[in-house]
DNA sequence: TATTAGCACTCCGTTACGGTGACTGCCAAT
DNA sequence: ATTGGCAGTCACCGTAACGGAGTGCTAATA
C-alpha cells in the first residue's frame, strides 16, 4: 500500500529493526541500527527516518523514551516485500521428511505427528487441519449394522480417503434393508462432492418410499454425515513452548489463545474459509478471531488427491517470518508428497 | 494410618484448617482457626495441636512465622476420613443430564462434551477417556476396500461399540479374497476379547494359507487393530480455568502439566492401570506421573456393557474435594445411564 | 494437667526512593 | 541532508524501611 513511498533506507532501516526486534524481543533504538547493522549513518539520521516510519504507522514506540517495534502494518510491509525466505539445508529437508512419518502412514497419524514437528522446529504452535473432507467425491458408501438401534456409515471419497461414524437409529432394519438402502444412496450419490450432497440430498431423496425412516434418518443427520466433526479433525502441539514467549507473560493474553486452542473450531473454520491455496501469512489484527489478535498464522496447504487441507503455525506477531516461511512450505510439500506416495522412490 | 491416633479436637482442627485453606489458598494460622470456626478453644490451644499434627506429617509451613498448608498425607486423611461428600441438589443434576447429551448422543460427542462440562462446574481440568475398548468381546469384523491400497477394518464389539481404521495394503485384493478374510477372521475370533486376541492372533492364525500378504498384515498390525489409539480417545477440557490458580503461577509447574496435557497417554495408561470401579482419589506424589505431582485426581468409572471407561477432573491438590466427589460420581452414573439408553424415560 | 495470655522474634510482602541507563526529540553546526 | 550534542523522559533495579501475620516459648491460671 503505503509502499511505493518508501525510500531505500526507510526500507532498509525497516528490515533490520524488524530482524533485530525478532531476535530480541526488545524494543529497537536507533543507537543499535546505527551501530549494529554497518549502514554507515549516525543514530539521529536514523532516529529522523524512525520517526517518519512512525507517522506512516509501520512502527511505534511503546512509551515515550523507549525504542520503537513493528506494528501490524509494518510486519505486513515485512513480509510482503522485505524478506526473503531462509533456504533449508538439505539435512533439514531429510529431517522434516523423516519425522512425520515417525507415527505411520495413516492421515491422521501423520498430521498428529506433523503437528508436533512445526511445533517443535518452529517453536511455535504447530497446527494441522485434516483434509476439507466435504470437497471431496463420493465414490462409495456403507451401511453397516452395529448392533440392535447403531447403523455404521462408512463415506469413502475418490484419492482414497474415508471415514466412519455411528447412526443412531430408531427400530429395528434388516440387512436386507441395509443393503438397498446402501444401492439407493450410492446410485443417487456417488460422483457427487459431498457439500452437494449435503445441500441437495434432501430433494434427491424426496421420492424414496418404503424405507421411510432410515432415509429419513440419514437426511436428517446430512450435517453429521457430510462434514468432518470439526473438534477432532485439528491438530494443534507445542502449547507448553509459548510460555517462554515473552508476550505471553500476561495471565489473560496466554488464557485466551489457550481458549481458542480448546475451542479450536473458531481456528478451522476461519481456515476453511480461506480460498487460496498456498502459503498465506495472517498477522495479529488482520486475523478475524478476537482470542488471537496479537498473534500470526503462517500457514499453506496440502493435498490429498483433489482435495486440500492446511497445515502451519501459530505463535506471537513477533515470529521469524522468513524462517517459518520455508518451513511451512516446505512441510506441506512433504505431506502432499508422502500421502500420494510419492516419496516411495526412496 | 496414623489416623487412629488423632483425638476429636486434631480431626475438627485439620478439616477445619484443610476447609478454609482450599478456600483461601493462603496457610492458615491459628488465630483464624479459633475465632472463625466457633471451637471455644484459645488460638495458643490450637498451636499447640498444630504443633502435634506438623510432627504427624500432616500439616506444614512454607517458612517460620506462616501458617500451615496441608501435606500430600493430611489431604488424605482429610479425603479418607474428615469429609462428607456434598449432596447435589436436583437443579445441578438435572443440569449435568442436560448438557453431556448437548452435542449428540454418540460416545465420541458425549465424552467430549463431558469433560467440557466437568471443566466448567468445577473449575478444574475436565477429564474423559473412551471405553477400554480392549477389554471388549469381539462380535463381527469387517473388511472394506477403500482404495487400490488401502482396506478399512471395522471392529464391532458386543455392547454397541465399533471403531474403524485404514490400513495400508500392498498390491491388490479382489473383493472376494476379502470377504474370504473377513469370515476367517470371524469364524476364529468371535467370541473372544480384543486383548486376548492382539495376545493370540499370531499363532490363532499361523496354519492359514493362500492370502499370505493380507494375513501376515493383520497380524503385524495387531497394536493397531485391536487397542485404541491413546491419543485421540482421551479429552481434556478447561486448560485455561489452570490460569487463575495461584498454584499454577510458576511458569515451569504450568508448562510441565501443559507438556502431559498434550502428552496424555500417559494419563490414559494410568488411568487403564487402576482396576478398580468407581471412585478414585490420587494425591499428589501418589500420582507416579512426575508432571502432575502437585496435582489431584478425581476419577470415576462408567460402563458401556460390559466395558468399563474413566472420566474425572485433575487440578492442584488443593481442590474442593468434597464438591468434586460427588460430581464425578454422579457425572459417571449419568453417562452409563445415557449409554445404555436407560435415561430414555425423560 | 490442660489451657491460656503475653511477649519476643522471624520472615514475607509492600512501598518508597534514588540512581542508572537507554531512549527520544530538537537545535545548531557541518 | 546529515550529524553531534544536549536536555528531558521514563522504565527498571536494587535497597531500605515498615507493617503484619504468625510462631514458639514461658509463666500464669483453672
Amino acid at each position: 500500500m503505503a509502499f511505493e513511498n518508501l525510500s531505500d533506507r526507510e526500507k532498509q532501516i525497516l528490515l533490520n529493526l524488524i530482524d533485530y526486534y525478532i531476535k530480541s524481543a526488545d524494543p529497537v533504538g536507533s543507537r543499535v541500527i546505527a551501530n549494529k547493522f554497518k549502514m554507515g549513518i549516525s543514530s539521529a539520521t536514523v532516529r529522523n527516518t524512525l520517526q517518519d516510519l512512525e507517522e506512516l504507522g509501520l512502527v511505534e514506540q511503546p512509551h515515550t523514551s523507549a525504542g520503537r517495534i513493528p506494528t501490524d502494518s509494518g510486519y505486513r510491509v515485512y513480509v510482503d516485500y522485505l524478506i526473503k525466505p531462509e533456504k533449508l539445508t538439505e539435512a533439514q529437508k531429510k529431517a522434516i521428511k523423516r519425522s512425520i512419518l515417525k507415527e505411520g502412514r495413516g492421515v491422521n497419524e501423520i498430521l498428529g505427528q506433523t503437528s508436533k514437528v512445526l511445533g517443535e522446529i518452529t517453536h511455535q504452535l504447530g497446527l494441522t487441519i485434516s483434509p476439507r473432507f466435504e470437497k471431496g467425491v463420493l465414490k462409495n458408501i456403507k451401511l453397516i449394522p452395529i448392533a440392535a438401534d447403531k447403523v455404521m456409515v462408512v463415506v469413502i471419497v475418490e484419492s482414497g480417503l474415508a471415514r466412519s461414524l455411528i447412526l443412531e437409529v430408531e427400530g429395528r432394519f434388516s440387512d436386507n434393508t441395509l443393503q438397498e438402502m446402501e444401492s439407493i444412496f450410492n446410485e443417487r450419490l456417488a460422483g457427487l462432492t459431498l457439500a452437494e450432497i449435503r445441500e441437495t440430498i434432501a430433494e434427491r431423496m424426496a421420492d424414496v418410499t418404503g424405507h421411510g425412516r432410515l432415509i429419513q434418518l440419514v437426511v436428517d443427520s446430512k450435517d453429521k454425515i457430510w462434514t468432518e466433526d470439526k473438534s477432532e479433525l485439528i491438530h494443534i502441539a507445542g502449547t507448553d513452548r509459548l510460555l517462554e514467549k515473552p508476550e505471553f507473560a500476561d495471565r489473560q493474553t496466554l488464557a485466551r489463545l489457550m481458549q481458542m486452542v480448546e475451542n479450536s473450531s473458531m481456528l478451522y473454520d476461519f481456515l476453511s474459509r480461506a480460498e487460496s491455496e498456498g502459503l498465506v501469512i495472517s498477522i495479529g489484527k488482520e486475523n478475524k478471531i478476537n482470542e488471537i489478535i496479537n498473534c500470526s498464522l503462517v500457514t499453506s496447504t496440502y493435498r490429498v488427491g483433489n482435495i486440500t487441507g492446511s497445515i502451519g503455525v501459530i505463535g506471537p506477531t513477533r515470529m521469524p517470518y522468513s524462517k517459518l516461511v520455508s518451513l511451512v512450505e516446505y512441510t506441506a510439500k512433504s505431506i502432499t508428497e508422502v500421502l500420494s506416495g510419492m516419496d516411495k522412490e526412496k
